[in-house]
DNA sequence: AACTATTTATAAGA
DNA sequence: TTCTTATAAATAGTT
């Protein structure tokens, strides 16, 4: 959108792509924000780059946010329950804990083939996160199987944060 | 951003107000799924209106970039509840078929695992978790790689759209 | 990180 | 709500 029109595809080169997902991610943080004032809205806004690091925005926090994403889809989505009072407020958190645990089981299958890929496929040794655990035996553990993906965990090695906008709900401890 | 310059601050005027609403949720949205297209981001955002109409959009599913932030932040806490004596068979039959659908994720992560251990010990050491008992059963069909998939993209979301059910293949009898 | 030529987004008005 | 259009913003390629 400047000095040449470019198509809406995945940027081949490495470094134009970080660069482009810097900007832009700046420009679709601040608009969201935008949106929620001038608007009156909420406004949650998750994003993971292509090497695992997080962003957010969120008007509120995002908890909130997706707590009420989870009523709604529950409550008011594919499931109708015509008749259903408050008191079986409960019943409605047992299946959103469910489908929670169904959600966190995917992405840690989806993480296990990911794993599984590289290990056919390298020659080199692989080194598998120790602690993948499934996540829905008991009350889910927060040690979490987080870190499988590509690159390590640790403190994000940040190499764009300059970010000064980011209004955050909750901290992210990670 | 046009005929004028506004400044960022809740809009006074109703109808003004909802019809930037209905402009910037497009065009956020539109640059939502530019990001994650051009950068290989995944991308979730959630947008309630003031009036509480809901709109999304995301590369993957909500659900899996949730989970991915849960990965992210701590872990929600575990909803508990005491026993419900309900009798509502449509609730029940729902609770019976999330738990159905996460325990064959669970059975086929554990597979995964075995699997991935066996294929490391044919190779290279890895370091495996250590709860997965290596039983050497029948080889594990590889089953459907239903899951694998990330990035379809989300409805341009108009009114309230909604899939946002878990996405399982069809049941197999491992 | 800055700089701009251009493309986009969009505020007002119809 | 949709379209039009003048103007503000965002941003792709460059330095």
């Amino acid at each position: 959108m400047a000095r040449e029109k470019i198509k809406i595809k995945k940027i081949d080169n490495l470094t134009a792509r970080q660069v482009t997902f810097s900007k832009r991610r700046r420009g679709l943080i601040k608009k969201a924000e935008e949106l929620s004032v001038l608007c009156d809205a909420e406004v949650a806004l998750l994003i993971f780059s292509a090497t695992g690091k997080f962003f957010e925005y969120s008007s509120s926090s995002v908890k909130e946010v997706i707590a009420r994403y989870n009523l709604h889809s529950t409550n008011l989505g594919k499931l109708e329950y015509p008749s259903l009072g408050l008191q079986e407020e409960k019943i409605m958190s047992e299946i959103n804990a469910l489908e929670f645990k169904g959600a966190r089981l995917m992405e840690e299958n989806k993480m296990l083939k990911q794993q599984m890929l590289r290990l056919s496929n390298d020659r080199t040794p692989v080194l598998v996160d120790s602690d993948v655990h499934v996540a829905a035996e008991e009350g889910v553990s927060s040690e979490s199987a987080a870190n499988v993906c590509s690159c390590n965990s640790g403190p994000p090695a940040d190499d764009d944060s300059s970010d000064t906008s980011l209004k955050l709900g909750p901290p992210c401890p990670n």
